[in-house]
RNA sequence: GCGGAUGUGGUGAAAUUGGUAUACACGCCAGACUUAGGAUCUGGUGCCGCAAGGUGUGGAGGUUCAAGUCCUCUCAUCCGCACCA
């Protein structure tokens, strides 16, 4: 029969479906496997970034099941978000019915595609019963202090009129639009991330088997860990007057205490407290405050461009040495970071000694290279010996920084400090498309939660989205309600939340069976069985974001008592980009290559196997349309040599003895292929060479006509691809197996065992000859056969050395 | 600037522990079959060379009997972070 990738591509889809063949079993005794690829937000149809996503997972829980572990493999739509709502402001869509419609679409795609997912365990974060229990969580947290609500500048863009968390900010724009953000003075609500901060860097070391080194990396610096000295600086006594005693002194964080006596001026950031003070107070000339004000609105991309402050004509007393210290505004200094002031050391600090030649300010030099001398015309930032201290001359950089840390707790005027660059996760988002915050405001009695059995606070569907504004807010009814607590007049809050808060705990959700998705969240016991994720498989852009607030939430949940487990992710697997002509597939550069187009012209199968051979996963992949066309070629070979099985519903056994060379050479294919697959999954990934092994052994059956050696290695082989191309192998085990070589593989150890073996043989390094020796043979035969075979370049040389390495090689080392 | 990765034929890429460099595939070349081929099958294909042979994993050194693999330096490309005090 000829090969034709829609009919049966189209039969077994339907099979899979009518027999609910991906369902989880119950049954918690048996060994489980829960492989998950992130997510897809519904933006309309699936491109090739999805389709190697979801691939690589469908070959994990096919690979497992069939070896007989109980397999999760859910899908789901991370379905709030700006998207739904741009789409509604340009095309006059509703929100609702465009990502629905979007997730209906989506996932034709997804079962064309051949997609093992549980059916059953579909969700969309969108749905009311999702929020719901999203709206309890929240409501949990906040009772436990993890949420908070207060005033802050915020990164605002002005296109999407929407507050961003900081990681959205990418170079000072919008991650989305790249729109440069703004910053603007608001309530919003806070995850208290920073609280978790020292475990979640802390428990980096529990994921370095399983996750790439460069996420840990990346989430390491994000995190940003730093320890150091907080100390107060005093303002002296005419500055005092000036500041009409409001502020006595300021504080200011240091990593290099050991240059304290380097310091030659202070500066604060803009947003100082202390400047808005002075501003407000009109203790500051018009031109002075115009600059400030200028410097403030200058985004973040313009300050790093050029150093630039002011003298605001303030003093301060240096700690240790009781000498004056000026005061000074910079652009350098940022607010969000530590007390947004610092103590400055030009000698010792390349921002502080810019600043210092433009402003023309001293330099102190207290710090000497152990060897040679700093030359003065740029900072000396290494460590080294102290000069100039006082009692701490003479100590090195690191003693130095541990006793002067000491002596300020001893004398009371400092505290040995950690800082970070996390920052609390902003959550607000003045948006529709998103889950409400279910809090309520009362004149009488605050903020006030929701009471649960009200979960979930629903959107209301009946908005205009204009774009301007807050639609929940602008609603005419929405928002109006009684307190829970007292039962007056109240409004809803209308913030939603970030939509990284939906994907924080979906991998949690999954694990519920969906007859109890009404009544709960998820179960202890369910999540006890198939937590943690064993692999989880999906872009490195989400690297920092997502990952950083799924462990978040989850050792929240740990502390809520909902779980009992610290890490949700065992093995992270982040896969490459797909590019084409070598640039990312994006609409705008016209290169993208459409999924559906691909499975219509040669179906489902050839794009899976394409993909998983082209490049291992976790390197780009680049599109190439007569591979494309090489592997759909393939399956259709491997689709018409299935001829020469033999029916069967069990593996032949074959006297591997008795066989012809040609047929043990094949034989010996089938079972490397299947060794190299084993490894695949484990720990090495790569596909890529796996598929190339099957291809082998393929190139190796052609050359003889054995039915039984054909008939085994089918049995094998179609075993080992049916996680790359699943349909046809079912196609062909339906026709001749029955189904029944889905199953684990046993390894024939006799088809290595081989009678005679090729040693290649050097001299001095360089490959000259090869032999064949026997597998017994000794070493002594071995050299005098290479030596025979290698004659002419031994002629007249002095034989140095004879090396013989088992199985592999010759190497005759000879001088003269 | 800091951190991470990558560099192998015309192309995508192989090479468990240092042990026959270029598996597998694409492309290309030749041939067979054919009225025809963008089908199928067979063979060839790192580079230079008629050949013998030489040469070859970004570059330069080093360790070793032996280096794509280990060490030092260096170049290029990509990614992440980026005034974090």
């Amino acid at each position: 029969m000829e090969y034709s990738s829609k009919a049966i591509e189209q039969q077994w889809q339907e099979y899979w479906k009518q027999n609910r063949s991906f369902e989880p079993s119950e049954d918690f005794t048996k060994p489980k496997k829960y492989i998950l690829s992130m997510f897809p937000f519904p933006s309309g149809r699936l491109h090739m970034g999805h389709v190697r996503n979801y691939t690589l997972s469908d070959a994990f829980a096919r690979y497992y099941r069939q070896q007989n572990f109980n397999v999760l493999h859910p899908i789901g739509f991370d379905s709030f978000g700006m998207p739904a709502e741009n789409a509604a402001i340009k095309n006059g869509s509703h929100p609702k019915g465009w990502t629905y419609d979007n997730i209906d679409y989506m996932k034709n795609e997804f079962y064309s595609l051949g997609f093992s997912f549980s059916r059953e365990r579909e969700l969309a974060t969108s749905d009311e019963l999702y929020t719901k229990f999203e709206q309890g969580f929240i409501i949990d947290m906040f009772e436990k202090g993890l949420l908070y609500r207060k005033k802050g500048l915020l990164n605002w863009c002005p296109h999407d009129q929407t507050v961003l968390a900081n990681e959205q900010v990418v170079d000072g724009c919008c991650w989305r639009c790249d729109t440069p953000i703004v910053k603007k003075d608001m309530n919003q609500y806070y995850f208290k991330i920073t609280q978790y901060g020292d475990e979640l860097l802390a428990d980096l070391s529990k994921l370095e088997e399983g996750w790439p080194k460069q996420v840990l990396t990346m989430q390491e610096n994000w995190i940003g860990k730093s320890n150091g000295l907080a100390f107060d600086l005093f303002f002296d006594d005419a500055s005092l007057g000036r500041l009409h005693n409001t502020f006595k002194s300021f504080d200011v964080f240091t990593t290099r205490p050991d240059t304290i006596y380097g310091v030659s001026y202070t500066a604060l950031a803009p947003e100082h407290e202390i400047v808005t003070y002075m501003i407000e107070n009109s203790l500051l000339s018009e031109d002075v405050i115009a600059q400030i004000k200028h410097m403030k609105t200058t985004s973040s991309i313009e300050r790093q461009k050029e150093k630039a402050g002011i003298s605001l004509g303030l003093d301060v007393i240096h700690p240790l040495t009781g000498k004056k210290v000026p005061v000074w505004i910079a652009n350098f200094v940022l607010m969000d970071y530590g007390s947004g002031a610092v103590m400055a050391v030009p000698a010792h600090d390349e921002r502080d000694f810019d600043f210092a030649k433009k402003y023309d300010l001293p330099l102190h030099t207290v710090i000497k290279p152990f060897e040679g001398e700093s030359n003065g015309a740029c900072a000396f930032t290494e460590v080294g010996e102290l000069i100039n201290s006082e009692r701490f001359d003479g100590l090195n950089s690191k003693d130095a920084q541990a006793k002067i840390i000491e002596y300020f707790e001893e004398q009371n005027i400092g505290t040995k400090t950690t800082n970070y660059k996390l920052k609390d996760w902003g959550v607000s988002r003045q948006r529709y498309w998103g889950a409400p915050i279910p809090f309520i405001h009362c004149e009488s009695c605050g903020i006030v939660m929701e009471k649960k059995e009200n979960l979930p606070i629903a959107l209301p569907e009946d908005v205009e989205i204009t774009g301007e504004g807050n639609p929940l807010d602008n609603h005419p009814t929405w928002k109006h309600c009684s307190c829970p607590a007292c039962g007056k007049d109240a409004v809803r809050e209308t913030d939603t939340m970030d939509t990284f808060v939906e994907s924080s705990w979906y991998f949690l959700r999954f694990c519920a069976s969906p007859q109890n998705w009404e009544k709960e969240a998820f179960s202890k016991e369910q999540i006890k069985y198939w937590m943690g994720v064993d692999h989880y498989i999906g872009g490195i852009e989400h690297a920092i974001l997502h990952l950083l607030y799924a462990r978040f939430f989850t050792k929240v949940f740990r502390d809520l008592g909902y779980i009992e487990f610290d890490e949700p992710f065992e093995r992270l697997l982040t896969q490459g980009m797909v590019l084409k002509d070598g640039a990312k597939m994006s609409k705008s550069k016209g290169n993208t290559v459409d999924p559906d187009a691909l499975i219509e012209k040669y179906g489902a199968d050839t794009a899976r196997l394409f993909i998983l051979f082209a490049a291992p996963p976790t390197q780009e992949l680049e599109w190439n349309d007569s591979a494309v066309e090489g592997a759909y070629k393939f399956i259709k070979r491997f689709y018409d040599r299935s001829s020469n099985i033999v029916k069967t519903d069990k593996i032949p056994s074959i006297a591997h003895a008795k066989l012809g060379k040609d047929e043990k050479f094949a034989r010996t294919k089938v079972y490397e292929a299947l060794v190299r697959a084993n490894d695949v999954y484990s720990e090495r990934y790569t596909f890529n060479t796996m598929i190339a092994g099957v291809m082998e052994a393929m190139n190796a059956l052609n050359a003889q006509s054995n039915p039984e050696v054909w008939t085994e290695a089918y049995w094998v082989l179609t075993s080992i691809m049916e996680p790359v191309i699943p349909h046809v192998c079912w196609q062909i085990s339906s026709e001749n197996f029955s189904l029944a070589n889905f199953t684990s593989q046993q390894v024939l150890e006799e088809v290595f065992e081989v009678e005679s073996i090729r040693l290649g043989v050097s001299i001095n390094g360089k490959r000259r000859s090869e032999i064949e020796v026997g597998i017994e043979e000794s070493n002594e035969n071995i050299i005098a056969m290479a030596k025979e075979s290698t004659a002419k370049w031994l002629e007249g040389k002095t034989i140095v050395k004879e090396i013989v390495v088992p199985k592999k090689l010759v190497n005759i080392v000879i001088k003269g």
